[in-house]
DNA sequence: TGCAAGTGTGTTTTT
DNA sequence: CACACTTGCA
């Protein structure tokens, strides 16, 4: 009998095969765009786990997105039923949340720690902590920002000082206020028991400076794999390495060279070599690209050999997908002209909504900058087009869902008075806060229960509107008694969805098909968790709703990367524009200018069979010449059709 | 208060 | 490069 595993590893290439079924140390699968980079690593986990079902050995997986992890482990648990958790898919940031949940204590974290993703949070506790000592600062810059940038560096608190002295930017005086601040802050944060990003990453390489953590890991996960490796950043790759220790090898590794866009925020093509070096790679090379038709990887082909800095030999991309099907080479790539920036976004935007919905919900419109795109936004909804530019969200959008969280976080640490804040505010987004803060605080202390209870007791004392009145007996419910989480939360969820007169629901349901998402994938990939440790995997993860069907992507380059669509829009290609001014002024072989050019071969790679090239002469009243990679790919004026 | 010259800052965004 | 903001001076 043939299982979903073996059908899908007969489909695989020669080639591809070697890749999945690796022996002899560390790999690295060398590819470009579509060339199944993902399918090989997920067939790998499967065929690892499904060969040898008696060895009790672990693979862990390690992700640079949330997206690409629960992408992963949908596919592998599809290709393998029964995991058992006997494969780790994660985020280098989930993976090191469980790490210090389960060591922690070595290196001072308590397991049940709160993580603090948004900003403002980060920032109230900074402030909290700095008030009384860092005092009549001559701010002219922000402090959080470097103390982040401190911890990317993976620089303690002790150790700050030392390190800043060296940035000469800063005063003297600076430094030493910086230093005091950092070290301030995470005082606070280990008060409160929380963590920031940062710091899950900093923990989880502090702990891994115990040779016994780190060997138990190697011991557990017997194979190692790293999706995306071309977006690792010095962080990320140094606690590879420690965890990795002198003598672990088996590490498998998926990159492509060419599609580093993330320089800026400390990925480096020289890490892929780097990599290379320290783990002795052997190196395979997948050269067949399946996503994109010919006419394209041949574009693709001709604009990256401008770069210099590319991993060296690497294979010619050759497209496979072969003319069955698809338009022909001319419409393959299309070009389009126009006068100004607002008669292009007008011109796409018509030219998309002449399509049909089930075609728009696989076409993209792809640009350097935002500003293209919320105009492109705005044109086709004039046009009747849904489309969405993704925001990423680290908080849910209505005040109701906001009072939801944080209610389960206030169930979860009573004592988190900074929570009850925000909770009573984002009541007050909704329904009439019966308490006033002061007040409430004292009764608490005077009554020694906590600030929830109350809250809650003084809420429905008070005179609600019936279906906010049943919410909030549902909320009381859930602090009361053995909590049985899903189902408890899934009764308040109900009573929301119901509970609006015809006030404006748009957020609320948003979040609600957010949170059904978030909480289907935890479940997916961890089971049932306890409160605390859903809150962690909870605000580890974006808010945003999941897309509605037929909807036209509006997307940054960077954005859709890691992403397909039949049809790609790329807009605004004009010198100053996709190669932005900025690399455009650093001149020619530049790695500013590189790294533009790699955002461009990234946004025609995402193309399944047609890909449209727009340009405008004039961009907010600004004479601009036809981007450079244009002529580079060899689309400038031979191809398509020309508009005023 | 108003004007001219000078200064600086901006783009991409993951967790 | 282009725009917003500040500074200096009348």
């Amino acid at each position: 009998m043939e299982g979903p595993l073996d059908t899908s590893l007969n489909e695989l290439t020669d080639i591809q095969r070697q890749a999945v079924e690796w022996q002899d140390g560390a790999l690295l699968v060398l590819a470009g765009p579509g060339s199944g980079k993902t399918r090989v690593l997920t067939c790998r986990i499967a065929s690892l786990l499904d060969r040898s079902p008696d060895e009790r050995f672990r693979v862990l997986a390690l992700t640079f997105t949330n997206k690409a992890a629960n992408e992963m482990s949908g596919r592998v648990t599809g290709l393998v039923p029964g995991l058992d958790g006997r494969a780790t898919i994660d985020t280098f940031h989930g993976f090191c949340a469980q790490v210090l949940r389960q060591h922690g204590v070595h290196v001072g974290i308590k397991p049940d720690f709160a993580i603090f993703s948004r900003t403002e949070d980060r920032q109230a506790v900074l402030e909290d902590a700095v008030r009384h000592h860092v005092q009549g600062s001559s701010q002219t810059f922000q402090l959080l920002p470097v103390i982040d940038d401190l911890k990317r560096q993976l620089v303690a608190p002790d150790a700050a000082e030392q390190c800043l002295g060296v940035m000469k930017v800063l005063s003297a005086e600076d430094v030493r206020r910086v230093a005091l601040a950092y070290r301030l802050y995470e005082e606070e944060l280990r008060r409160i028991n929380a963590l920031d990003f940062n710091s899950l990453i900093l923990g989880a390489y502090q702990l891994f400076a115990y040779p016994a953590v780190a060997r138990q890991y190697q011991r557990a996960y017997k194979y190692w794999l790293l999706d995306e490796f071309q977006d690792t950043n010095g962080a990320q790759y140094a606690l590879l390495r420690r965890m990795a220790g002198q003598s672990f090898r088996q590490i498998f590794a998926v990159a492509d060279d060419d599609q580093t866009v993330f320089e800026w925020n400390g990925a480096n093509v020289e890490r892929i070599k780097e990599l290379v070096k320290d783990f002795s790679c052997e190196i395979v090379q997948l050269p067949t690209n399946f996503r994109c038709p010919p006419r394209i990887v041949e574009a693709a082909n001709r604009l990256i050999v401008y770069n210099s800095r590319r991993m060296v030999s690497k294979h010619t991309a050759m497209s496979v997908a072969s003319s069955q099907g698809l338009p022909s080479i001319e419409e393959q790539i299309q070009s389009r002209e126009f006068a100004t920036d607002e008669d292009e976004i007008a011109g796409i935007s018509v030219e998309i909504a002449g399509l049909d919905v089930v075609a728009r919900g696989q076409t993209a419109v792809l640009a350097r900058n935002r500003s293209l795109l919320e105009a492109m936004h705005k044109a086709l909804g004039a046009a009747d087009v849904p489309s969405v530019v993704p925001m990423r969200r680290d908080d849910f959008l209505s005040p109701q869902m906001r009072w939801f969280v944080a209610c389960l976080k206030q169930i979860d640490r009573p004592l988190d008075l900074r929570n009850m804040a925000a909770l009573a505010e984002a009541f007050g987004g909704f329904a009439s806060s019966p308490l006033d803060w002061n007040e409430l605080v004292s009764r608490s202390e005077s009554h020694g229960v906590t600030c929830f209870k109350i809250w809650v007791d003084a809420l429905r004392d008070a005179d609600l509107s019936p279906p906010i009145a049943e919410v909030v007996n549902a909320v009381a419910d859930l602090s009361v008694g053995e909590l049985r989480l899903g189902a408890a939360i899934e009764r308040v969820l109900d009573r929301f969805e119901g509970s609006d007169p015809e006030g404006d629901l748009k957020d609320l349901k948003e979040d609600l098909s957010a949170w059904r998402r978030i909480e289907r994938q935890i479940k997916h990939s961890k089971g049932s968790l306890s409160l605390d440790r859903f809150l962690q995997e909870l605000e580890l993860r974006p808010k945003e709703p999941p897309p509605a069907p037929g909807t036209v992507a509006l997307a940054t380059i960077h954005g859709a990367k890691g992403q397909e669509f039949d049809t790609v829009y790329l807009i605004g290609l004009a010198n100053e524009i996709l190669p932005s001014w900025q690399s455009l002024k650093r001149g020619d072989g530049s790695a500013a200018l590189e790294e533009e050019r790699r955002a461009c071969f990234v946004a025609i790679t995402r193309t399944r069979r047609r890909l449209v090239l727009s340009r405008a002469r004039e961009y907010n009243g600004w004479h601009k010449r036809p981007s450079r990679f244009l002529e580079e790919m060899g689309c400038l004026g031979t191809v398509g059709n020309t508009l005023s």
